[in-house]
DNA sequence: TAACAATGCTTCAAAAGTTGAACTAACTTA
DNA sequence: TAAGTTAGTTCAACTTTTGAAGCATTGTTA
């Protein structure tokens, strides 16, 4: 039932979309952020304000999938953080690489995650000052509750193949959108 | 020669993508976040983590330009308000309906934006309650400055027909991810 | 038209997330 | 072995976000 009134508000803001007039008609469930971009061509700052939105939709997302599970104790940037670990067996500085964290922003939620029994860090063999970082047997569970809930919603925005082409084009320009703004960050802009 | 910097390092990345196999050999300029997604099929998290990522990203840069343009009264979150306004005359509820914020939030942005005259606010005629909040002259000159910088950027990333109308395409599938995420949130997952 | 409900927005206090500077411990090199 | 480098941590300050409660104005209804 929740399924199909999901799936029903997606029809109707595809065409919403495509149509791009976007006469939103006594339709109050469909957000005005998203009728925005009128065919003309799209800009920096809009995208960077869609991205914002976007994220801040997936972490309420995540937020409420987490207490569904009573999962209590971390907040969604912790569980983020398990995410990009994922099945690796990283470095601290692997993580950091892997997320764009600051070094000190890890080290705290490492803290936290360590402490909640949410991953293993075992100090490297060869270089003591180094840590090995995976997820335990608790942080694989919550992942992988977490990750069927958002299945459900993966199969409502990718229904064909041709969809999921779209998808993986947008994959890719977001990692070149990550990489032009890394390296402006880093060598000056 | 800065751009080209950056145009170079767009050049090793793109190929870098499409290779996926990505040897990084004594590379240590490019992010070993951007190689990852082995032309397997884009999860939904993977997705996730990189609009997070992007968004760390770009709140970073933005604070940087902002640093070079002396503004040091208001941050990055306050400057997405900002633009979220853009050149509309909105009541609050829009600009929390534009940007998917809360409510209190938006509230405590703007009392520093108008304390600091980048906003005016004028009390509705027909109903008193209701606000009209517009950018001020030093507003718009605010966007307007970091607009250009940006310019920079958009260059880098849209150089032709082909990668503008993939930028399109990607704008069009987030504002889709958008509905769905907003969806699940309202509708309950 | 007086009472009450709804709306539009604000305030406040607390929590969450992020940052930068300073620090410790372990390793490397001259 | 002294100086420098690297890996990671700690701490204190800051920004951003959240939720509950509040105020003024408007709409509604008895």
């Amino acid at each position: 039932m929740t399924r199909e009134l999901l799936q029903a508000a997606v029809e109707v803001e595809e065409s919403n979309i495509k149509t791009a007039a976007g006469s939103n008609l006594a339709n109050a469930s469909i957000p005005t952020a998203a009728i925005d971009n009128d065919g003309g061509h799209v800009t920096h700052f809009e995208l960077a304000r869609t991205i914002e939105r976007v994220n801040r939709r997936f972490t309420d997302l995540l937020r409420i999938e987490m207490g569904k599970l009573g999962v209590g104790d971390i907040g969604p940037a912790q569980v983020m953080v398990l995410f990009t670990i994922g099945n690796g067996d990283l470095s601290v500085r692997d993580l950091l690489d892997k997320g764009h964290y600051l070094g000190s922003n890890v080290s705290y939620y490492l803290k936290q995650l360590v402490d909640l029994g949410y991953i293993d860090r075992v100090a490297s063999q060869r270089d003591r000052r180094s840590a090995r970082i995976s997820l335990s047997q608790k942080g694989h569970d919550l992942c992988q509750a977490l990750r069927a809930t958002d299945d459900t919603y993966h199969r409502l925005l990718v229904r064909d193949e041709g969809e999921s082409r779209e998808l993986d084009n947008a994959y890719r320009l977001l990692q070149k959108l990550e990489l032009v703004w890394t390296n402006a960050t880093r060598y000056g802009a």
